[in-house]
DNA sequence: CGCCAGATTGACACGGCTCAAGCGGTGTGG
DNA sequence: CCACACCGCTTGAGCCGTGTCAATCTGGCG
């Protein structure tokens, strides 16, 4: 949320933002990372639902996948510039995929919910652009490098997948820079919050929709290029217009076509199309508790 | 070049800047394609250069390919919405893919220079999300649809390699987000520079480069989200310190180092370590005539 | 019950946008 | 061969959306 411009000159109060680096995330001190039963972990993935790929070809990335584990929040998936050796699926929680500028501005090129592939350039580059860390306690399964390659090598249905999750990120990624670019404040959160609710597979009826939404409004900053500021103000707006609420992480869009209309959202691009449809998860996950981080130790 | 926020309300004065589809950009009444001789018209593409490709599947593309065509300037070679057959190489000349806002705000969401592939996601995705126009008079060569759907299913490295290209493609199109969100106007223009340079594979020594570069002010201000005349009192703040200078369509960046210093630019994840080295075309080309649109009709 | 992350508020500053001319070069029609 | 027409580049004055800085408030958790 700090742009690069602005020098990084109060380090002296506690609570201030500081340069991404230097831990205004809190340091991860355990991965905590274990072991959860589960019999089909690919099942609400993106990746798995796609219609390119054929029910032998499910089964294959079923048996490469190792099994679920659980991560704690705040974690780093992805190291940037650190080799990474497993495509990460995200099955529960929410992630983000960032960067930082030398100024130590923080910026987010992905929100990646459930069922997303956090970090699909692992499959063919081994210095990762940029990190992956999660946003709330999440569960996620690999995919080893090696493995996914060989299974794109020998299933074109597969390697067609890879693509074209690709090809989908590519497009929100656009969406994003033009929002970035050419957009309000209040165009940028509409247009975002449009976004996600499909994404996660929100079910919307009488223009009204409801969903998890864990991120903080720093968050949201660092996805649409703003400060957590602005953004509380920005969303001030909207509330007073009646368009979004927030209450205990669940966000409600109370008037769907007007804030497609304010953000100038067309659905096209998510191409929801070519994947089976997910069921939305259950509004208020237990799992999904956005971990406040213990202080340091 | 216009921001949405604003509303449009000159429709009076006569050279002012007007929502795209209005046709601020001149409309294009003769595509004018014409053939070309050629031999091996896919040669200098950065899918071509790329490491996953044998040599017999660069045969197998060569084959796929249509012969080279040349376009005039400001002509649309992908229309957002339409239908899309063929996926396009440019192998002559720059584009850029651009999308627009309701309010008429227009932003490109790449650039495109020889060698680079247009519309990657014509692969999968039948109605193109955002358009490719050409920014100089450019010469292209298409490969069909079905048949690089084809290739990519029979040969194992064409999918890697159309993979690879989106990974790369991503890559880019997040540090362009984090230009975008993050980034002063001076420290976009630095980054952007910086990458272009690499892009086109022009060569560096002794701390300074020199490249064709075709786009105006306002094309630059609709990649890095600023307006026209923005950018120019920018350039004149990098050219009054002596970084960057140019004269009739050629780029010379001076001080390399300090432009990345600026940009925080930092060149791995364009990563041309997977491609073969690209020679520089001519330094001035004269192919490359920013052709002028005649005016109405 | 105290702590702390996150949300909120207010005052103020500034980067970048808007509006509006003006300038120089160059194809083009007469 | 000249005179427009027109594109792209410049410049100046003024404004406003967002950022900055600094508190304060609030709810959940240990």
């Amino acid at each position: 949320m700090l742009r690069s411009q602005q020098t990084c000159r109060s380090a002296s109060v506690l609570y201030r933002p500081e340069p991404f680096h230097l831990g205004k995330w809190p340091t991860v001190r355990s991965c905590a990372i274990k072991r959860v039963s589960d019999d089909e972990p690919l099942k609400c993935t993106r990746l798995w639902n796609s219609y390119y790929l054929s029910s032998e070809e499910r089964r294959a990335l079923q048996q490469a996948v190792t099994s679920r584990r659980s991560v704690n929040a705040h974690v780093d998936l992805v190291s940037e510039g650190e080799l990474a050796d497993s495509l990460l699926f995200i099955v529960e929680g929410w992630a983000c995929r960032y960067a930082t500028t030398i100024g130590g501005g923080r910026h987010f090129s992905a929100l990646l919910v459930p069922g997303d592939l956090c970090n699909l350039e692992a499959l063919l580059i081994d210095r990762p652009d940029c990190g992956v860390r999660t946003m709330t306690a999440a569960t996620i399964v690999a995919l080893p490098r090696e493995l996914a390659l060989a299974l794109a090598t020998q299933h074109s249905g597969i390697a067609r997948a890879f693509t074209w999750l690709a090809l989908v990120e590519n497009a929100i990624l656009a969406k994003w820079a033009l929002s970035l670019g050419r957009r309000s404040a209040k165009e940028k959160l509409a247009h975002l919050f449009c976004e996600l609710s499909l994404r996660v597979g929100a079910q919307e009826r009488e223009y009204e929709v409801s969903f998890n939404f864990p991120p903080t409004q720093e968050q949201i900053a660092d996805a649409v290029g703003l400060t957590a500021v602005h953004v509380n103000r920005t969303m001030q707006v909207l509330r007073a217009e009646g368009l979004v609420a927030i209450a205990s992480r669940i966000m409600t869009l109370s008037d769907v076509p007007r804030l497609r209309q304010i953000g100038g959202f067309d659905p096209g691009y998510l191409h929801l199309d070519r994947v089976r449809a997910n069921t939305q998860p259950p509004l208020v996950n237990p799992n999904y508790p956005r971990s406040r981080s213990r202080r340091g130790s």
